[in-house]
DNA sequence: AATGAATGAGAATTCATTCAT
DNA sequence: AATGAATGAATTCTCATTCAT
């Protein structure tokens, strides 16, 4: 399952020894500040803006991403392995539809108030490095597996597959996170998109 | 009906006397350019890039528009406004479900594909001018007219509201345009909405 | 002394022809419009803001003044001709001291009023045309002719000379206002001139 | 060892600015450099020339002064600051009237020779920031106190106030920059201001 | 002759990135 | 390793001047 070891963000550098533990505990909070300040401003908040936040000179924000489009990458890299994660820890949970439908709606109502950034989640035609490619491909399969038990467990229909359902779990975050949707409606939103999924009735409409 | 006759292009700069010829044909070409640009690359795309691609000089944008926010929310407001049009065109429609159904996958498969600009569509802190937020209700407007004939046709379920539909909307037909999303799959993703809108089974089981 | 029939502003243009009706009015009405913005805003006031000021075009104030320099020195010209004028005017007055007084008096209380554009009215090393430089020295002589009047009638020491008095002059305008000095402060400080500039004691009578 | 010779910040044509160790130099040069510049040019100067002859890039001037507003308010009150610190320093002279009349030729011969910025000497409707404002009261304090020791130590009439005075050193000294007056010029023009403001004799005529 | 449109050359300001301490 | 300073290349916007009607 570890697919992704290779990605520890301690070693994204190309650092072989051990980063000294001041080193480890900014880069933490760079990235941490990172993905507010680009949740909020989408990718043109400034990089200055980060580095002062963080509590670091600029240099040091260059010191540990090479290029504002690498620390980019490492914003998205780790939120694509945590939302990974977390989509993996539901792969062997008892209510297959439970575990999908919820990691959906967390995905829109939680997680993704932070991120404007997901502008990349699917870019096709993006100018995104081989990690973020890498990291995004395997949340989306963890996302599949979801999916496939799901509808296994007869908790989703069968006519359907992960693009379409991935590229509307993206849609809603993105949206729900850029409109700030009222609560309420957000879950209407939802509720209809669970209905479609739903397996169809024996009378269905085609 | 027509709340929006005096938001006619031709007149946005508010100027009594007919226009010249050719700066109002510079005029269009520019918000015609602009929309491309500003679709591919967001806001932060470059008035350069527009001058230059329109084939005029930078001082000549700035002389129709004399920011890059009002060229920005011209073009928003040329959008909706058509948008819009489309969509009243639509609400005498002998089959309120086609029409209802058809627009929406209309915004989502054509129209669309122009604009990330769409970042703005829903925008509730946005930073838009009374114009902008104008165009942008008709639209709406416009858009809960055809889900209500829709409902009334029995083509849409009853217990869903204009919001969380328009969202949806705004949410499909943007990922449309930035994921550059496969035909096929599109159309499975908008299976999947029609479907969650369509009346409930009234003998749905469980 | 007609010294300045060759600048009747009509002809400024080199036109052979009598201009038209119309031609002269609008050239008038860009002169005294120009003195008030350039007054008011210094050189750095807009070409565009006068045009506008003058109901006219902006291409028709460049077809009067062919740069903006040129239009600057028109107003400087007809500037430094109307004083001249008033002072020539003084020049047979039967109190040569009330005559002198009165003036610089009045130059600075009026007339420098409107105009910052004295920033040129005696820059050695500015960048004036022959007209200008002409129009300025002829005004200078203007006030010489006031100035030994009033020495002659014994109301001016004897010990001082033109430079120094115009210089004077000069400065108190300006600064009068540029600073929007009080009345009573600036009549104040005409007090302290002028009794700088009243004979000297010993000789008093002579 | 005497490598640091070298990096004598006095050296512009070298270009071997040293960085790191003089932030301090270059504001200092920048400042200098600003006040001989705006001095000549008056505010519209542009910042790159600043920038090209402090020998900095421009963006160096934009992060010692964010903005040209604040660029010439740092000019300003340096140079207020530095003609208070001489004003002050003449507070406790023994001669009050050889150090009222010594300053104010100084201004007038000296000093004001760099400063077309004066226009905001006194300028009362200006957008001047509190700071500007602060030192330009302070230097007028200064001098007033300069001024009332000379009138105690009768060097001065009574019947006059700061204000005009005050009036009278602005206007002179801007006059004698910008018309470069010849030096007798000036020598003679300060004679007729120092005897205005001589006490009056008893048997003054007016 | 008059006009509005068009334009390129600046001008101020920002920002990612490099340098020297 | 960390930092603040420095920097040139954009970017938005302005303005004097020319063009076409």
């Amino acid at each position: 399952m570890s697919t992704s070891a290779d990605r520890d963000p301690a070693r994204a550098t190309g650092d072989r020894r051990p980063q000294r533990a001041d080193a480890r505990t900014n880069r933490e909070r760079i990235l941490t500040v990172a993905e507010e300040v680009f949740g909020a401003g989408g990718r043109s908040a400034s990089t200055d803006e980060v580095a002062r936040l963080a509590g670091v000179g600029i240099a040091t924000v260059f010191r540990h991403f090479p290029t504002k489009a690498a620390l980019l990458e490492a914003v998205l890299v780790r939120r694509f392995d945590r939302l990974r994660k977390q989509a993996e820890a539901l792969a062997d949970a008892t209510d297959p539809g439970a575990a999908f439908f919820g990691f959906f709606g967390h995905l829109v109502t939680d997680a993704a108030g932070k991120i404007a950034i997901g502008e990349a989640l699917m870019d096709a035609g993006g100018d995104h490095s081989p990690a973020t490619t890498e990291a995004s491909t395997e949340l989306r399969q963890a996302v599949g597996v979801l999916l496939r038990n799901a509808q296994r467990a007869g908790e989703v229909r069968e006519d359907t597959e992960l693009p379409e359902v991935y590229a509307l779990l993206v849609a809603t975050s993105r949206t729900s996170t850029h409109a700030r949707l009222d609560e309420n409606v957000r879950d209407r939103m939802l509720t209809i998109i669970f209905d479609g999924l739903a397996p169809r009735q024996r009378n269905a409409s085609s």
